[in-house]
DNA sequence: CTCACTGCAAAGTGTTTGCAACGTT
DNA sequence: AACGTTGCAAACACTTTGCAGTGAG
């Protein structure tokens, strides 16, 4: 039993076929997937799969906190199994979202914030937003 | 003539009376409204108005950045008049949006980032998130 | 055997669009 | 007078829900 499977048990979670591809697919896959990606790509193995269950499933994952939910501006959420804190980078131009794990103290400004406003912080997220290498060297 | 009519024909917008109240609201409020919001707002005093009017104007006033649109994990933008860099504080119990001018330098990171990725960063978001002051006092 | 999960279709919610009438410039 | 804007209704895109059938525990 692998611990994808372990995580989900430990979640009181049952381990369907579906659910154990979704969440495998999310863990395998650094690209923040949307529903719609995860659903198109898993579509082939499960024909039967429906897009309300990758829906269902995102959301279950999420509540468990066995995935993280976002959205960088687009019409619709992405997906992301790594819970570590990181920040992630948007290129505006092909809206790629991808991963920054270096190290950014806001400790300071948390503190800062914590005593101005009387506000318990627990998290903070942090967008970085640009152009990519590959769309740079595209002119894209 | 005030600064935001300057602000509208500088953009080459026309300025109608429903589009100089919305973008007054925007830049008088700083809890920054849903569409929802400013439509149910504005209502009393523009009782015709409709909302894709409201839609339409916020992407209006957005293309030529006088305000800008986010959202922090809600069904709905929420849109700010607010250009200058600064970073949001959402309350996680009433879902309320402060804002936060303290300096955060991102400098260091964003060097850090273009030199490991070569990505040309040009903005970045920062978003915190906790309970405030209110909702703490009232164990909501 | 039970209860959670799946899969389909239908409904829901936020947003956009088409178009005729209107009003700013 | 011209053209951008308004306001209505219809269309759209993403997401959620109801429910019967299925399958993991």
């Amino acid at each position: 039993m692998n611990y994808l499977t372990e995580n989900l048990k430990a979640n009181k979670l049952k381990v369907t076929p579906q659910r154990l591809a979704i969440y495998s697919y999310l863990v395998d896959n650094c690209n923040h997937p949307t529903v719609e990606t995860i659903y198109n790509d898993l579509k082939n193995m499960f024909p039967t799969m429906s897009l309300a269950t990758v829906y269902k499933t995102v959301a279950s994952l999420r509540d468990v906190k066995l995935i993280k939910e976002f959205n960088v501006g687009e019409d619709s959420n992405r997906y992301d199994a790594k819970i570590e804190t990181h920040s992630h980078v948007i290129c505006k131009k092909c809206n790629s979202v991808s991963d920054y794990f270096g190290n950014i103290d806001m400790q300071e400004s948390i503190n800062d914030l914590e005593n101005l406003s009387g506000f318990d912080i627990d998290a903070y997220d942090i967008n970085f937003y640009g152009v990519c290498n590959k769309c740079k060297k595209q002119n894209f």
